[in-house]
DNA sequence: TAGAATTAGTTCCGTATGGAACTTGACTAT
DNA sequence: ATAGTCAAGTTCCATACGGAACTAATTCTA
């Protein structure tokens, strides 16, 4: 099951990166979580999630009044109008109360719009108002901005790899087992 | 500042491993975030980092009875005994006081030990104990596997690569500029 | 076609969260 | 020395979060 060569690998994978950091200065704590961490890929994913979610969803409470899991409505429909908010839980892995209290909100304000489903009395879809599109758009581009800076230290080529090698790993997430809790002693 | 090629490169990087993704079925949204999405990073990172951290912060509560802050703090100490909360709290970034609390229930459950700082009587060095380095390493096993199973997609070499692409850009985080607040009219 | 099982979405409610104010100790400058 | 600033942690408090129970509509099944 586990090999000589496993063993390599996984001191490979701990290690990536650390030859190209070559003199940039990096936080101890931050260093030893990259390169002493058996999970490499949790650390980075999770940092870099937070380096983009913490100042974009900070920004646009303030700039917009709306909130995380708003942006995620608007942002979806924005991509795609039309949705329900099921889709929207499932492709986001927010709880569905949680969703529903943001489009409520976003009703409220008038930045959505909900209509029933003729197809299925028990749903409802949602569309982006005038002026959510007006939000959106502007929302678009700090997010987008973010991105270009987060990814300046790479080429081109490096960000092309970097996008599909994460897209090879959510295309297969389907394929996932779910995680099984410990046997107890019963 | 934006060339045809950057608009070629932009349709690249959003659609990256559409090809790859050959005939595999993927969710119509997430479909549509993956390669109709000007943000292609940011989405492929937070999905992803829900993927991990959905399942094993459910298991490790039920299994242990430690929430995910308190993961936080026991994961850091069992990669570096020793440190203190605002090392803890400046590479995972969680705010202080949710780390403060953390490390309470922590002391409480007698799973970290605190001595004060010789060298600075504000702050405290925060050490494992053998209950809790037990944890750890209990703890350890299924963020490993989940891993390992969220990466079994990919070849030894995508897994490098990936490691080493994600780590550049963490290495290269402390050069990005903060995100500048929308000028309002004064 | 009646009853059971499923699904969309909402409501309720206890708990966790994180901003802001606070306490205490440690440097800094005059 | 001594006020003034800064940093480490803690406490307070309003709010957001998410699990679980609920309602209503649909589909399955016998």
């Amino acid at each position: 099951m586990t090999s000589v060569s496993d063993f390599a690998l996984e001191e490979l994978l701990r290690e990536g990166g650390k030859r190209a950091a070559g003199d940039q200065p990096v936080d101890g704590l931050v260093a030893i979580k990259l390169w002493q961490n058996p999970c490499w890929l949790s650390f980075r994913i999770n940092f870099l999630a937070l380096q983009f979610n913490e100042p974009i969803y900070r920004l646009l409470e303030k700039e917009h009044g709306v909130s995380r899991p708003e942006v995620v409505v608007i942002y979806a429909l924005g991509l795609s109008d039309g949705l329900t908010a099921s889709a929207i839980c499932s492709s986001s892995g927010f709880p569905k109360n949680t969703i529903s209290r943001a489009i409520q909100r976003l009703i409220d304000k008038n930045i959505i719009r909900r209509e029933v489903d003729p197809a299925d009395l028990r749903s409802f879809v949602l569309y982006i108002t005038n002026e959510g599109k007006s939000i959106v758009d502007q929302a678009m581009l700090p997010m987008i901005e973010r991105e270009r800076v987060m990814t300046s230290g790479l080429t081109p080529a490096e960000r092309l790899m970097l996008s599909e090698l994460l897209a090879k790993v959510v295309v297969d997430s389907p394929n996932w087992p779910p995680i099984a809790a410990e046997e107890h002693e019963e």
